[in-house]
DNA sequence: CATTTCGAAAAAATCGATATTTTTCAAAAG
DNA sequence: CTTTTGAAAAATATCGATTTTTTCGAAATG
């Protein structure tokens, strides 16, 4: 007792949420590969395949299964999944391990209203409190994921990914002027479930909509115009539709009443 | 490639956010003790810890040192870390480790409004959906909140840590029929973070105002009497004014500009 | 004298193995 | 036929030890 330690302040300390270096698992395996500790990197690899659908909902996660599969350490997996039950993206009982969260509609409309309800807000303070920087972000963001929607239309399968990337910069770089980061951090949270939603009503539908590049298009210049009442009603807008084909699509899926049997790896 | 398995839904499955125990450290050390895991314990001790501000801001969290202190193992101990860092309460960089989330005026002003913003909000969805039993729950929280308030005036330190504990069973009971877990969640995630603040400004300071017991009366009323707009007015003015306190010893520690030296453990 | 290089000591990350618990499954009892 | 019981099997949780990385001071260099 009264061991005694100075603190300073050295480097970057990580605030629970990361940059968010967007999915990488889909296509190729080629990590970027700085000084990633195998935490992260499984961190990483597992959020990418919840939010992919590659590991579904309700898939039950043995660590003993993932460490053959994966080749990491069982404890080095154990960790990533309790960050991961942390980000409500699995869920642990007792003395029973690990699952992939189960999804639901009340869970899906939970999630669309509490992204509205912190998204608009950052924004609104974004567009107060943003400066020619944060324009620029917008700006630039917007551009790559515009051209990335004129592609999308060709080839659904090969773009779908990267527009998932572009998306979520775009949303990021709209409210990246906002000051407070625990909002922040909280629309990421709630970011990363709708995005799963999405991309499980993704697996066979294809639905990025027209009226989604539109309505991108309308959010960022109410923006720029720093209209914060027009810009938060139509982000709130551009929410609660993007919902609504997952809400269709999970709808569509829950007549057939059936067993979940899922694949996992 | 290809392992199956069948999902059953069996029985709880935690959802990261924990019923919250309460602090239970700094009076004995008489856990509860269920069939809690070695992980959970280590959480929640720590996470006491950090709260009272016997762990406090910037403390380096060595996990040997943890680990003889303790007495559990290392990779349970990281796992407990790995928690707390994604509530917030804890940083980690690359490679070096863990320490207590710095604590800064900017953080706290953060922290006050978030909580703010949402637990109103969460208040005004209980009000509106609450039922007979929430009233229950409600008057019965505030009932033991306001004994322990009598007894607070004769001694101070003693029932200090038990005032802790009823106040937030009365917050927590009267948002409790909010029917968003997320909204919860996070509530949670922020009531956690602007109590480390008001404890940390308690350790010499005795803090908790006449005019904080009449507040928590008046925002009763309004709840039972199902005047949304009233009580949430009083419960934002609340919280604002408890986190005044906090501000108030921030600014007085500050000036005297000192080395951040700690004590772990 | 400032800066860089080097190496020992400390700390963190990671792994493999063991101990405990839960689940499964089938036989026996009600 | 349903429920209870109990042993085998599977899976989880936990620990100790090894490997890797960082830190920090001293010596060497410009």
């Amino acid at each position: 007792m009264g061991v005694r330690a100075v603190a300073r302040n050295r480097r970057s300390w990580d605030e629970g949420a990361r940059p968010d270096p967007a999915a990488k698992t889909a296509p190729g395996e080629a990590a970027p590969e700085s000084a990633k500790t195998v935490v992260e990197f499984a961190y990483d690899r597992m959020r990418s395949d919840i939010l992919c659908g590659n590991l579904r909902p309700e898939t039950k996660l043995r660590v003993d299964k993932l460490h053959e599969e994966y080749g990491i350490g069982v404890n080095s997996l154990r960790e990533a999944l309790a960050r991961l039950t942390m980000d409500g993206l699995v869920l642990t009982s007792g003395k029973r391990g690990f699952i992939v969260k189960p999804t639901s509609l009340t869970d899906l409309k939970d999630i669309t209203e509490m992204r509205q309800f912190l998204e608009c807000r950052a924004l609104a303070q974004a567009i107060e409190a943003g400066d020619l920087d944060w324009e620029g972000r917008v700006v630039a963001a917007y551009h790559k994921l515009s051209r990335v929607e004129e592609k999308l239309n060709d080839d659904q399968a090969r773009w779908g990914l990267e527009w998932e990337n572009r998306n979520r910069e775009f949303h990021s770089a709209l409210i990246s002027a906002c000051p407070s980061p625990w909002l922040l951090q909280f629309q990421r949270v709630m970011y990363n479930q709708s995005q799963r939603y999405r991309m499980l009503s993704l697996v066979e539908t294809s639905i990025p909509r027209d009226a989604t590049f539109r309505e991108h298009k309308l959010i960022l210049e109410a923006a720029l115009e720093r209209d914060a009442p027009r810009a938060t009603e139509l982000l709130a807008h551009h929410i609660v539709k993007g919902a609504q084909d997952s809400t269709a699509h999970f709808l569509a899926k829950d007549k057939p009443r059936r067993k979940a049997v899922q694949r996992v790896g």
